[in-house]
DNA sequence: AACGAAGTCAACCGCTAATTT
DNA sequence: GAAATTAGCGGTTGACTTCGT
């Protein structure tokens, strides 16, 4: 679909909706030669007529090298499972876990199939029927959302789980816990060990 | 085949945090 | 230190697709 213009006569008028292949290109040699940064003027130097936000969305989520579309693997929404339990609403923070995923597609992930599959163990469970859904909802109880952006407030879940927030945005899991040597590490293999740690530590 | 409902997902919006001037 | 700018995040929307009748 083409995208639609918007805005008044007054204002320049900003391209939104799908993005095209074209834009996609020009989006993507811009980057290649200037690098991620600047999203406005890469917006405008690139001959885009989009705005800085939508540019760097485009490529966060879909230029960018090693990106993973679809399929999500048993592991990898077991992980995102666990990370929501541990982390809540936190897209960005889960996604740093999962290698090639984006902050958007988890998030949507979790809407569209993740939200239903722990509503249907939910209602199981009030008909007190003992399937393996109960087990997933033991697992995955539903948590406060939170607001976006509250440094402090953001680092609260995780510090009360013995981990601080890196300045990459990822979660480091910190001393004085078992979690200390996991901080290091990256997807599956810090997946792996939070699994294995999971079963008998402070989870359930 | 036609239609409406439900599901999916790309993209936008509003906000805060971080950085720069 | 204040103001302006830029980056990043999570919630929400809306177009498109799939499913059921």
């Amino acid at each position: 679909m083409a995208p639609k213009n918007v805005g008044s006569s007054a204002k320049k008028v900003m391209n939104k909706g799908t993005w095209t292949a074209e834009e996609d290109q020009k989006l993507s040699q811009y980057i290649e030669i200037h690098g991620a940064k600047r999203w406005e003027i890469a917006a405008a130097t690139a001959g885009l007529n989009r705005c800085g936000k939508s540019c760097r969305l485009r490529w966060l989520n879909y230029l960018r090298p090693n990106i993973k579309r679809g399929n999500i693997s048993d592991a990898e929404e077991d992980l995102i499972l666990r990370l929501h339990k541990l982390l809540g609403n936190r897209w960005s923070l889960i996604a740093g876990r999962l290698p090639g995923r984006t902050d958007n597609e988890i998030k949507n992930y979790w809407n569209s199939h993740l939200n239903k599959k722990i509503n249907r163990a939910m209602i199981e469970k009030t008909l007190e029927v003992p399937t393996a859904a109960v087990l997933l909802r033991d697992r995955t109880e539903i948590t406060m959302p939170q607001k976006s952006g509250a440094s402090i407030n953001d680092q609260v879940g995780i510090e009360a789980a013995g981990g601080h927030v890196k300045e990459n945005g990822n979660t480091e899991l910190a001393a004085n816990s078992e979690f200390t040597e996991l901080g290091s590490c990256t997807g599956l293999e810090w997946a792996n060990k939070f699994l294995e740690l999971d079963d008998d530590a402070w989870l359930f």
